[in-house]
This record gives C-alpha cells, structure tokens and sequence, in this order.
DNA sequence: TCTAATGCGTTATAATATAACGTGTCAAGC
DNA sequence: GCTTGACACGTTATATTATAACGCATTAGA
C-alpha cells in the first residue's frame, strides 16, 4: 500500500471499519436463505477489509493465496453471487466490486467515487432513484435495476488538491 | 434544431430518425471548436445510423470496412472525443457507445436500457442528477460527472412479454 | 440409495481497452 | 519559403476484464 493511496474511510467519515466489516459479516452469516460457502465468505470478508472496491482479479489472487482457486470464474461466481444477495455492488465504472455496507435495507444505491483517492462510499439513494423513476415512467419506461456512479472528489482530497489532479488512469490492478 | 430533438419524451415512440440523425450531424458540423475530421465525423454518422448502442469494435468494423485504421485505438481515439465533446455518450453497463441526441443542452443525462431489446434512451436527468449532488453534498462530496443507468423493458417490450425474460445476457458483439 | 441440483476447480478463449511509436498534415511564426 | 510544434491517425503489441464449457465432489430431497 503506497502513501497516496491512504485514503478517507469509505464513508468519508473516520469510524471503526473492523466493527462495521464484523457487523456486516455477521447479518451475513445470519441471512437466511443464503449459501455462504467458504469462497463466498472470505470473498465478502476480503471486500470488507479492503474496505474500498477490488477489481475480481485482485479478489482472485487473494482467494488464490488463500488456497482457494485460482481462476477467474472463481473469483467471478463468488462476486456474483454475493451481488445477487445484495451483500455486494458492482461499480461498473471501475469494473469492480464492493461490499454492500447496509444488507437487508432495501435500498438502491447510489455510489460517490473520489477521482483522486478512488474510495468509494455508498450514499442513500432512495431519492435519485425516485427521481429516476418518475423520468423513466414519462416515457412508459419501466426501471428494474439502476446504476448510479458520480465521480467527484471526497472531502480529504478537496481539502488537499483543490485543483490538482491526483487521479492516475486508473487501472484496477494497479489500485492495491 | 427542430423540436422533437427536445422532446425526450418521443425517445421510445416511432420517428423520422434520419431526421433527427440530421439534425444531430449538422449540429456537430456547425459547432466551433470542435475537428469532426473524416474517421470521427463517420463514427458519428455510424453511431447516429445504428440508433442504438455499440461497441467500439462494432464501430471499428464498420470503421475499418471503409478504410479507415483497423485497428482498436482508431475507433476509441474517435469515440473518447466525442464523448469529450459532448457528442456520444458511453454506457458503462453495456460497454457501449451511442450519440448524443440533444448536443448542445447542457444536459447530465440518464440513460434507460431496455433488457429485452437493447434500446438505449436518454432520459431526461436534471432532476436525478439534483438528487444526487444534494445527497453527495450532506457527505461533502463534490460531483463532478455522474453515471446514471437504469435498466428495465421499455414500452414496446413491457407490452409484448410482460413477464418474459426477453434478456440474453448480452455480448456486445451480438447486437448486431 | 438414488438422483437432481448446486458448487467449485479447471482449461480455454472471448471481449474490452490501452501503451507506445512512427508518420503525415497543417498552421504559426520566422 | 522554411521550420517547428501540435495534433491526428495508423500501427504493433499487450494489458485487463469476463465468460463458456467440462468434470468431479458435495449436498438435498425423493
């Protein structure tokens, strides 16, 4: 992990990361109704760590090092799977993934992306999807599964580089 | 520009589409500051002629088929700078490109996906992308550009199967 | 137990996207 | 006219992301 990478926590807000991840966790293991074999688990664990999105092919080798697969369908199924669930999200703008920090409420999440740090923190879109909602019902279109990405800047780093563009490219592989 | 080009409502409903494909082209033409040279003024023009959304190696076949370069750079190169130029968009979901149908209007559009048919719309989103800032804002965070996606049946698809999954999981390529 | 469904690991390949270099073109300034 | 520098384009090569399809193991149910 280099020094630039250090980022502001997922939420924008200093909180205890380990807490959250463990309640996650345990509503998961909870969870009727959902299979979580161990791929699954420590694949929802690793995106509770990471605390930031992964690309599948950072999860995978994880899982890999772990003694677990090491192809992509590995990686690929367990994310998948955990997406269905709801108790990941996919960020298509990153081709990654991420864990759902609130299971269980319905919600349809919106997702603020740092261009600069690229932390990732949910925010409550119950409100942009209504709005999305009532634009889509003018033209008679009816809305199953939206994604909302902003790309921006958190807090932290409009603080430091109001201007600067810290954002590199951005491949996946190279975040970790 | 002639009116149903403002008339997002008319995306799904029956049009002259070379009409309205034109207009758009003519725009584009018109525009200062903006180089249409042959290989991206033709990838507008094939992007305004397939009226939907397409890959880039989908453009890049056609671009190819023409005599342009055949190889990838050359349809990305073409298509980042209209995106850039406000002249197509790109949706994320279906790493896909299509033309932007109100050039011009300062606009932060959403884009309905039809799951049965592919149809791409580009709904109006000033509304959505409001909703999103304020939410981003209660977290501090500054939006910068937003992706919105919804994907769901359009009309004509929600009529003809109502339950059916029209679906096929999609390859790009496949549209076709 | 038998059977069907599911999950996992594998091989192989598909689909999407970018880096980097060389050449041509054109307009600005001399 | 020349030179120069920015830009666009075509190219080679490669990186990154994602899926198809097969076989075996385990599990859930009849």
């Amino acid at each position: 992990m280099h020094d630039h990478l250090q980022q502001p926590d997922l939420a924008f807000a200093p909180h205890d990361h380990a807490q959250c991840a463990g309640d996650v966790m345990a509503f998961a293991v909870a969870l009727g109704g959902v299979r979580l074999t161990p791929v699954r688990k420590r694949t929802l664990q690793i995106l509770l760590e990471a605390h930031r999105a992964l690309g599948a092919y950072d999860v995978l080798e994880r899982l890999a090092a772990e003694g677990f697969g090491n192809q992509p369908p590995v990686a690929y199924r367990a994310l998948e799977y955990l997406e269905e669930q709801g108790l990941a999200h996919r960020i298509r703008r990153l081709n990654a993934f991420t864990a759902c920090m609130h299971p269980g409420e319905a919600h349809a999440p919106s997702f603020l992306i740092c261009r600069a740090c690229h932390a990732v923190a949910e925010a409550p879109g119950r409100l942009v999807a209504q709005a999305l909602a009532e634009a889509a019902l003018a033209v008679g279109f009816t809305v199953e599964r939206a994604t909302v990405e902003a790309l921006g800047l958190c807090p932290g780093c409009a603080m430091a580089a109001p201007d600067a563009d810290g954002a590199k490219p951005a491949t996946l592989r190279g975040f970790a």
